[in-house]
RNA sequence: GGCGCAUUCGUCUAGGGGUCCAGGACGCCGCCCUCUCACGGCGGUAACACGGGUUCGAAUCCCGUAUGCGCUACCA
């Protein structure tokens, strides 16, 4: 009943006020969904006409944002503030066609009225007062050059409409409040802007924000007003923080911007936030943007509430992380690569490639995985002494680390399985289990206590750095973990 | 205050009168795999906000209540 079907023009609307929020982003997301599997266009609008809040260089932020979450746009960016003039046009005709009327009521009066009305416990709504004012009358304040705005007539009977997310709804006479369309000093307000858009630009579905389902009588009323065609409307939820507030700064990250920078694969994003509201049916929730696109319906949408869970987000990035064929992932992992000093080439690709498959499986972030690398093209590693003492005060250890330095020095071939024979050899003599020198092993190569099963790991290390850290870690166990404070 | 919207495991959700003593996923716990960690596999924990109806039968329909959120501007 509520299914879409043929082509669409939807569009995005920011203001540039701040970064692209995930609430945002989401909402671009459902509107890309819709326009990809109806067919269409997706307009891109900036809604700059609050100059005080405004900043260009956040029209640039957002589309950037967009762009790597992997929105795409047919036309656009148009920015509201160009459009001024034909939004005051626009006005003018209703005023001419008696879809509107000057209200030459000073503001503090009816902030007055309102705030009496309130105490009351009653709505306020604006008492028409210049409604039945004479053209005579109109035409003399007019002429006395009388301030005033302009108001939108409201009609007379209740605002029905279907929302595709709601499904009916109905907003009764009383509730219809006659808004100002023109302020005093003759710039548009955001009702009118944003419908005189939406016709111009022939949009057919809004969806958008739940904070804007109680706004849809007065634009539904403009559209009417101008007589052009209602668009079909669609009110997301919006998202929660884990306090059940709407999502806050405090909280965490909620700019699109700041997950980018902490590791997150935008494939991941978008995945999570589609299904922040969304189900596509199946039990599937790993999903390419190709197959949302084929599953997604607008009937599918969720009318509740979602808190945005951190934790999963994690797991779907680590999903992404694993999951997705290398190539797709090292133009994102770059930046994070340079972070850590691996960027750019400095490094041996090869062995770069084998150890960010030995780990892929083992980070959420790209920030994790760009760090777990390191240790391979590392001269010299630090070590945690605290995880060290155990090693310290067994003897055979460093001994053992010493002799398997040698045997693996002559290797022939740098070969796990010849590696793992060597290793196990040189515990067998010992008459120690393979654990006992696999785990200082694994802590000389990588400072770490865990990570890629060990003979992955020295194989894709090498035969020189292998080595090297091993004779670095047994001098250490020998002389600096005695000598040094412990703490 | 008024108007509106929402309410299934801690979280995201499936469910649109009987198939539901409610299914999947994240998280958490346990087991398996195993040189550690992770991945993976298997199992477990945990929910229909409350109260009235309607009905042979309600998570599903209706009405209240509670809670949360949104709007209530010559902000967007």
């Amino acid at each position: 009943m509520t299914e879409v079907r043929g082509p669409v023009r939807v569009r995005f609307a920011p203001s540039p006020t701040g970064f692209l929020h995930v609430g945002g982003a989401r909402t671009a997301i459902y509107n890309d969904l819709l326009r990809q599997s109806a067919g269409g266009a997706f307009v891109l609008r900036i809604e700059d006409t609050d100059r005080e809040r405004s900043d260009e260089a956040m029209t640039h932020q957002i589309q950037s944002a967009l762009q790597w979450v992997g929105v795409e746009w047919d036309e656009g960016p148009f920015l509201q503030s160009e459009r001024l003039d034909r939004h005051r046009a626009r006005a003018e005709e209703l005023l001419a066609s008696g879809g509107a009327y000057r209200c030459f009521c000073p503001p503090e009066e009816l902030d007055r009225q309102r705030q009496e009305a309130q105490r009351r416990g009653d709505a306020f709504r604006y008492p028409r007062t210049c409604l039945r004012l004479s053209e005579a009358e109109v035409r003399e304040r007019l002429a006395r050059g009388e301030p005033f705005a302009v108001r939108c007539r409201m009609p007379d009977e209740p605002i029905r409409f279907h929302d595709l997310v709601r499904g009916d709804m109905e907003f009764p006479p009383e509730a219809l409040d006659d808004f100002v369309l023109l302020r005093s000093d003759g710039t548009p307000t955001y009702h009118l802007s944003v419908v005189v858009d939406d016709v111009d630009m022939g949009i057919t579905h809004v969806i958008r924000g739940e904070d804007h389902l109680s706004n849809t009588p007065k634009h539904i009323a403009l559209f009417r007003a101008f007589g052009a065609v209602v668009p079909a409307f669609g009110h997301l939820p919006l998202i929660l923080g884990p306090d059940r507030k709407r999502l806050s700064k405090r909280i965490g990250s909620t700019a699109v911007e700041e997950f980018r920078a902490e590791g997150f694969l935008p494939q991941a994003l978008y995945n999570f936030l589609a299904l922040l509201g969304w189900n596509p049916g199946g039990e599937r929730e790993i999903l390419s943007r190709r197959e949302m696109i084929e599953l997604f319906s607008v009937e599918r949408l969720n009318a509740s509430a979602a808190v945005f869970d951190r934790e999963k987000l994690g797991w779907m990035n680590a999903q992404y992380l694993s999951g997705l064929p290398l190539a797709e992932i090292r133009p994102h992992l770059e930046p994070f690569l340079a972070e850590v000093g691996l960027g750019g080439g400095k490094v041996d690709e090869a062995r770069l490639a084998a150890a960010l498959e030995l780990h892929r499986t083992r980070a959420r972030t790209l920030r994790d995985l760009a760090q777990a690398v390191v240790p391979y093209f590392a001269s010299q590693l630090d070590y945690d002494q605290a995880l060290c003492g155990k090693y310290v005060d067994d003897p055979k250890v460093a001994e053992g680390l010493g002799a398997l330095r040698e045997r693996l020095l002559a290797l022939p071939e740098w070969e796990k399985g010849a590696i793992e024979a060597e290793l196990r050899a040189v515990a067998e003599a010992r008459g120690v289990k393979a654990g006992a020198i696999i785990h200082p092993t694994r802590m000389a190569l990588s400072g770490a206590s865990a990570g890629p099963p060990l003979f992955d790991l020295l194989e894709v290390m090498g035969q020189e750095a292998t080595a090297r850290h091993l004779e670095r870690f047994a001098a250490c166990l020998r002389e600096e973990f005695r000598t040094a404070p412990t703490g």
